[in-house]
RNA sequence: GGCCCGGUAGUUCAGUUGGUUAGAACGCUAGCCUGUCACGCUAGAGGUCGACGGUUCGAACCCGUUCCGGGUCGCCA
């Protein structure tokens, strides 16, 4: 039976115990860390959510304390009464090491089972068996110092933005459906048989609905949801710090922005950022460095070889460069002695993988260049090759040839891999960029139609407002993306708030009056009554938690997450429902097969 | 949906060419132990080898199917 803390209370969490509170009386509750029962002395590790204290126990405690001492095992739940004592054997490895508690009263407020896996720091239990017993996993100290960090990140970013005029408005999570973009996940109306509501994949459409309403600076750490496929860096169900601003343009959007990110680094990693961040255009990126997030704490940038050998006979640049595409590379310095002939075949096997037809290499070990495809290069090519890659002795280049929507891709991964290989990426920087300048619309291989980038209610740059009809290709929006060490942070824009200029841009992407009206007549109607110029930004806060916290998995910044394949292994959802909870919804569930 | 990796005591893993009773460490249980802190010592319990089917005299091991987990591509305006 348990016993209950009648007459006792908490006064001090377990690690805030320090040396100069030697005497004190104190009282503190958490679970048993680890129990040492050395026969006529007993010591047992209590923890709690600050870290761990040492509890003792010898000749002096009371029979039947010591006894209930001695029954104690892992996990148990305590709360003990005692005196803060100097230890005779003081130890470095926990905050309280100078310290332990003679006990005088102990309560076993809960027995526990022996858990499925210890809980420890560093855990070698698989993720399945940990996340299965989520509520255990998180009494490890790495993760609830992360969701303690998490919650730290959210109080810091709720009074930047209080205290910088903003309001904060819950918008709904049940919503009308506009099939764009992601997938939605729905919920079936009871009342209105055969509709659905659809959970939110950002609150876009609201916060606008807000500028013109006259908020003016509006806030939300908004639950959004999209039915995806999931990633480390993805979960079905996320948390945007969403924000939108009336009277602004782009440049005031990021400033504000960056002045969250400084306040939070300095309040929560005490790092101080500098102000204001790197930019980069859209093109450069790609173009640079074959990705829209470019991780830019290392260099190894992409080098167009097409005018180097733009006269070769080597039948895959040539027809490459023939067909429009291009010849380019990356050289990886000094990697000659790592990225082995066998290496580099794994390397080839991805670039396969992700659509590229094949990798070409110079590997320059000694002292003669080892290249791939040297019997097909004239007198001098290789030379030339080698110096517009900037390579030397030491240096592996990598080249791709194809379309540039194939070969900018693949070597922005190849990069990445590459770099991951050598181990070249310093692990403590913090490296934001902000990429601007994203083209309006996008070129639709297989509909050959254009299609918009973002969001149709972004706002194109004035200046590009004639090419609209004429060359899409051309329109350049303001869109921006904040970007921190690789990983996309955040996505914004300016909106347009012109009718007219709306409808145009309805009509760009070939949306019928129909279409438009049944996807977002609400809106467009909005529009009609008066709107302030406004834009604004949502910073994912699973994602800078992630980078904040040094991990690579949203998980560890999630306390209930989802695996790969949406399912929650603790409650094991989603589930089956029974069929009258389905009838009055008049939904029948069909066999998939077929 | 495609590709890759993994699944053996509670946990992490080993398991030879297909061959006797499937092992180790940690954890767990019991006993001993007064300064431990990964306490120590002694003894013990603990297995549907993910599941199903096949090959074989014989399968943890080979083959097929399937389930589960991870990564990745597609996808994520």
């Amino acid at each position: 039976m348990a016993e209950f803390m009648t007459g006792l209370k908490r006064t001090h969490y377990c690690s805030d115990l320090r040396s100069s509170d030697i005497g004190k009386e104190v009282t503190v509750c958490g679970w048993v860390q680890r129990q040492r029962d050395l026969g006529g002395l007993i010591f047992i590790d209590l923890r709690d959510r600050t870290g761990i204290v040492q509890l003792a126990f010898s000749d002096n405690t009371d029979k039947a304390v010591f006894d209930k001492a001695a029954d104690c095992r892992s996990e148990y739940v305590l709360c003990a009464k005692g005196t803060v004592k100097e230890r005779s054997a003081k130890t470095d490895k926990i905050a309280t090491g100078d310290i332990e508690i003679d006990v005088n009263d102990l309560r076993v407020l809960s027995k526990a089972q022996t858990p499925p896996f210890e809980i420890l720091d560093e855990s070698k239990t698989g993720e399945d068996v940990r996340l299965k017993y989520r509520y255990l996993d998180l009494r490890r100290k790495p993760l609830m110092d992360n969701i303690i960090m998490r919650s730290k990140i959210a109080k810091v970013t709720r009074d930047y933005f209080a205290e910088n005029g903003f309001i904060e408005i819950e918008t709904p999570m049940m919503i009308k459906s506009t099939p764009e973009g992601a997938r939605d996940y729905l919920v079936p109306s009871r009342i209105h048989h055969g509709k659905f509501y659809a959970l939110p994949q950002s609150p876009q459409i609201y916060k606008q609905l807000l500028m013109l309403s006259g908020f003016d600076r509006y806030i939300q750490l908004a639950r959004c949801f999209r039915d995806e496929d999931l990633r480390a860096d993805r979960q079905p169900e996320f948390t945007q710090i969403d924000m939108e601003l009336s009277f602004v343009d782009v440049d005031d959007i990021m400033e504000i922005n960056e002045g969250l990110l400084k306040r939070l680094f300095k309040e929560v990693l005490d790092i101080d950022l500098v102000l204001p961040f790197e930019r980069m255009t859209y093109n450069d990126a790609i173009n640079t460095y074959g990705s829209d997030k470019p991780d830019i704490r290392f260099d190894m940038k992409i080098q167009d070889l097409s005018s180097t050998v733009k006269d070769t006979d080597f039948v895959v640049f040539k027809s490459a460069i023939e067909n429009g595409g291009s010849v380019r590379c990356i050289t990886a310095k000094g990697a000659a002695s790592i990225l082995t002939r066998k290496e580099i075949d794994k390397l080839t096997e991805y670039v396969k993988g992700i659509g590229a037809k094949g990798l070409a290499y110079v590997r320059w070990l000694d002292d003669t260049p080892n290249c791939s495809f040297s019997k097909f290069l004239k007198e001098g090519e290789l030379d030339a090759i080698l110096q517009k890659a900037g390579a030397e002795k030491g240096d592996v280049v990598l080249i791709v040839a194809d379309k540039d929507k194939v070969v900018l891709p693949t070597l922005g991964a190849l990069r990445l891999s590459v770099a991951k290989k050598l181990d070249i990426i310093p692990k403590d920087e913090y490296k934001f960029l902000w990429i601007v300048d994203f083209p309006f619309f996008e070129y639709d291989d297989e509909s050959g139609e254009w299609v918009a980038m973002h969001h149709p209610f972004t706002m194109p740059k004035e200046e590009c407002l004639q090419y609209l009809e004429s060359d899409p290709g051309k329109v350049i929006a303001k869109a921006y993306d904040l970007t921190l060490n690789g990983v996309e942070l955040s996505s914004g824009s300016m909106r347009i708030t012109d009718y007219e200029l709306q409808q145009k841009m309805f009509k760009a992407l070939k949306l019928t009056d129909e279409e438009i009206e049944a996807k977002f007549g609400f809106l467009v109607e909005a529009y009609k009554y008066g709107a302030p110029p406004h834009g604004g930004m949502g910073i994912g806060l699973d994602r800078l938690s992630m980078l904040m916290c040094k991990t690579e998995s949203l998980r560890d910044v999630t306390a209930f997450p989802k695996v790969q394949n949406a399912s929650e292994l603790m409650s094991d959802c989603p589930a089956e429902v029974d069929k009258d909870s389905l009838d009055v919804l008049g939904i029948a569930v069909v066999d998939e097969e077929k």
